[in-house]
DNA sequence: ATTGAAATAAACGGTAA
DNA sequence: TTACCGTTTATTTCAAT
C-alpha cells in the first residue's frame, strides 16, 4: 500500500468507473502495472466493490431521521438479536453500536414523514429487546457521504 | 421512473461496474433500451456517480467517532460559516443538520484514538460557532452504508 | 502492439397505451 | 400520437494478452 495505490483508491472513491487508461494517466503509470494494482487492491479487499451513488429523492425516498436506540439489556443475545432484526429492514440505511449510551444509532430513509411515522410504530418499535428510542429529524445533508482520505 | 427504471439503480447500486450487457439481462431489456435508460437516469441526476467502495482500514482509518455540535448561535451566517468549515475536514465523512438538539451531527473517520485527539483539539474545536460537542465512540458498523430500497 | 469484446450512438420499423 | 422496445449498423474505446 505506496503513495500509488493510494492515489488509485482516491481516484476510484470519486470515478468509480474510470477506465484503466485514464487512471493509469492519473496516477503516472502505465496500463499494465496500473490493471495490477487494481486487480491486488480488489483481490486484498481493499477495494470492496463498485457502486452507483443515487439520488435518493429520484426514488421518492425523501425524508431521513436519525434514530437513537437505548435497549432494555445489553447482553450479547439481546445484542445480536437486535443487529439482526435492524440488518433485516431495508429502510435502515446504516446502524452503528455505540459505546455508552444509547446503544445503537440508526439513519432510515422513508418516503415522507407519514411511512416514517409507520415504520416506526410497525417496524422499529417491533425491533427486540428495545427499551426506548428517540428519533431526530435530518434537516439537511452538510456532508453526503464522502471519499475516506487518502492522504 | 418506471419499475424497470428502478430495477436498474437496484442494481448499479449493488454492482457499479456491471457491464450494460449483463444489466441488460438482469433487467429483461435488450442492450438498446438499456443503454439509454441509464444515460437518461444519469442526466436526470438519479444516478449521481459511481465510485468504488473502499475498506477504510486498507488506508489505516480504524477509528471512527460520532460527533454531537451544540451552536453558540443558531443564525444563519453562523450555520453556514460551521458548515463550510466542516466540509473543508476530510475526516468528516458525513455532516447532518438536525432539527433541534444538538444543531449538527459528525460522523468522524481517523487512523486511531491519538489522531482523533488531535483532530479533535486542533481541528474540531476550532470549527467556528460551536459551543460545545460530544463524542461518542463507534463500536462497531452493524449495517455499513447500504444501498436505497428501490421496492 | 494486437486482438477481441464491449460501450456508444444513430437510424429504422414495430407495437402498445 | 406518443413513447418505448428491438434490431441493425457503424464507430470508438477498452481489456487483456
Amino acid at each position: 500500500m505506496d503513495a500509488i495505490d493510494r492515489k488509485i483508491l482516491a481516484e476510484l472513491q470519486v470515478q468509480g468507473r474510470i477506465s484503466t487508461t485514464d487512471l493509469a494517466a492519473r496516477v503516472g503509470l502505465t496500463v499494465a502495472p496500473t490493471h495490477r494494482r487494481i486487480r491486488d487492491l480488489e483481490a486484498a479487499g481493499a477495494i470492496v466493490g463498485y457502486r452507483a451513488v443515487i439520488d435518493p429523492k429520484a426514488l421518492g425516498l425523501n425524508f431521513e431521521a436519525l434514530v437513537f436506540v437505548t435497549m432494555k439489556q445489553e447482553d450479547r443475545a439481546t445484542l445480536l438479536g437486535f443487529e439482526e432484526a435492524a440488518a433485516a429492514v431495508p429502510n435502515i440505511l446504516q446502524a452503528y453500536r455505540l459505546f455508552g449510551d444509547p446503544d445503537f444509532l440508526l439513519r432510515v430513509r422513508t418516503a415522507d414523514l407519514e411511512s416514517y411515522t409507520r415504520l416506526q410504530d410497525d417496524v422499529l418499535a417491533l425491533l427486540p429487546g428495545v427499551q426506548r428510542f428517540t428519533s431526530t429529524l435530518v434537516m439537511k445533508d452538510v456532508v453526503g457521504d464522502r471519499p475516506y482520505p487518502t492522504g
